[in-house]
DNA sequence: TTGTATGCGTTATCAC
DNA sequence: GTGATAACGCATACAA
């Protein structure tokens, strides 16, 4: 509570505040004993700068601002440990606000982080944006701004994202050389980055072998709506029915696997199911569902080094705009029918 | 980057700062007319008070610090959630750190959290922290501080917690109400509270059914080994063999879970299986894994509220010391084998 | 080598 | 009703 100031230091050794400061931060030309005296004095208060001061005289927090959708979430959560990693390892603070999947709160919490002061932000869109006017502004202002994960074409800054695109190709290209012809994609609103990403995967793969596309088998959920039930009977009363479930997240996966044990549908002997999800109980969960595992935590750390280096204005070789991580398939199952 | 500050305003205006600044904080005694023009500017030129500033002349930050062991845990990452709802509605931010379980780092950790001038601070304790001494001393400084989780008795400050005592009685209780003699216990490190907690419901619960406790049945599982399968083993081949296992913890659950099903141990044909675990995907997982579900979003909420009280010195009636919450017991199996 | 003065953005105190 | 000044903790340009 009554931390000690170079106010005090100076007082106690009957020196200037100035001099007190000098000492402390190993200023060149200073008399030794005066240094060693400081320093010694302050260490034993256990003096240390107060960091609001600092950052009112040097304009700046030494805090980043980090918004993500959601944080109780297997993808966020790691990729928040591997931006915490980075960040406490450079000095700067890690500060994380929700958007809760909401555009709305999205754009309060853009302002709120801003006018909170922090150096540089972090931000993964949330599933309702699809005007991002709120971050163009900043993009304008030149603040640091790094997208990971849901980014935004629109906006010209670093983007750190996986490679949904191979992630989801390899996925369908698993399912098709397993025999697979009917495969639904159970997938996120169409308007995000990364859905357009997979279902550009999804479908080079199957023009790749010959499997022409069909619209009626992809569908598109929601995150407020647990809808996954229904669309799974619909999918599965389709005709022919499809043989296999490729879904695009943790939730639509579990949705999927829940309807189809269910209904009693075999996995995998009637249909295959593969998804992208960073659970780490995928194994437990079903011994026979392949997963697309993304890197979040190398995204996460990506990010912010990306940040940093932006916030400290290092843009030496200015390193390419978008980042793109693999993703890493996972097979679990190995029943080819052919 | 080019924010607007109280100073821009008087010299557009040609009034002095003290002037804008009571104007703009409704300051009674003030001509309304002049207080409209100030507002009026103000709103159109986007100003934003600076939280640092105002940090550095009220000696408070408006952050709280969270300290816990990992994120990426269900469990921590649902009690943030409800840390920060109430936090950011009372205006305040969060500041997480992680203390990745190591000792260490905490005492670390708590150190910077403190001189970063966070106003407040909740902490759940590393499961390697038996000394509390470098809390003790924010304790005894009146820092404020609320434990919430795992806790320490040593310190006498607000506690928040789940009801673990009549969770694991309850778990235990139905274990043996389904014909279960045999209860394996799987747990975390004894000297944490959380542990000795759990043990005394599940003690209790074989003595009001005239089990006798024993000691060969329960098992210490640490947070960095991955020795659960090799402990489901040695449990196994007692003799006799347990007919239950009651795990401490997700991870718990999972290996013990795993281990079980590579040796082809029905479930609950065999071994009944419960745990406490904020895994929601337990009833797919198994579905006749029944669980103690932990009120993690709960104890966050209570434990940020405590904890706003005791920064803003509100101590009314000073509510109890410490808060239980119940956990709720999830049944999903009914082999009653009587 | 050390001290003095100034400023970062804001508000409280005291004048006028 | 409004303005000048000091102060929060620190760093630094400028003096001495």
């Amino acid at each position: 509570m009554e931390a000690v100031t170079i106010k005090d230091i100076a007082r106690a050794l009957n020196l200037s505040t100035s001099t007190v400061s000098r000492a402390l931060r190993g200023s060149y030309e200073i008399n030794p004993e005066t240094k060693r005296l400081v320093m010694e004095y302050a260490e034993r208060m256990n003096y240390r700068p107060n960091p609001i001061a600092l950052s009112l005289k040097e304009n700046r927090s030494r805090a980043i601002g980090v918004i993500v959708p959601q944080i109780a979430n297997h993808f966020f959560s790691q990729a928040i440990n591997g931006i915490e990693a980075i960040a406490y390892n450079r000095g700067y603070h890690v500060i994380i606000f929700q958007s809760h999947e909401s555009y709305e709160r999205e754009v309060v919490t853009v302002q709120q982080s801003v006018s909170r002061k922090v150096d540089g932000l972090l931000i993964s869109l949330s599933s309702q944006t699809t005007n991002v006017a709120h971050l163009k502004d900043l993009e304008e202002k030149g603040f640091p701004l790094v997208q990971f994960d849901r980014v935004s074409s629109e906006l010209d800054i670093p983007k750190i994202i996986a490679d949904n695109y191979q992630g989801a190709f390899e996925a369908t290209e698993h399912l098709l050389q397993t025999g697979r012809r009917r495969i639904a994609h159970l997938t996120i609103p169409p308007w995000m980055s990364i859905t357009q990403e997979r279902l550009a995967g999804y479908k080079d793969a199957l023009a790749k072998y010959n499997v022409p596309f069909d619209e009626d088998l992809v569908r598109y959920c929601g995150f407020g709506d647990d809808a996954v039930g229904p669309m799974v009977d619909e999918l599965l009363a389709l005709t022919p029915a499809p043989d296999a479930f490729f879904t695009a997240s943790d939730r639509l996966a579990l949705g999927c696997l829940a309807a189809l044990r269910k209904r009693n549908v075999a996995i995998p002997e009637t249909v295959s199911l593969i998804g992208f999800t960073n659970l780490n109980v995928a194994d437990l969960l079903s011994p026979s569902m392949s997963t697309v595992v993304q890197p979040a935590m190398e995204i996460g750390q990506l990010a912010a080094e990306r940040l940093i280096e932006l916030i400290e204005r290092k843009q030496k070789a200015a390193p390419p705009n978008t980042v793109k991580i693999p993703a890493r398939l996972v097979v679990r199952e190995s029943s080819i029918r052919e």
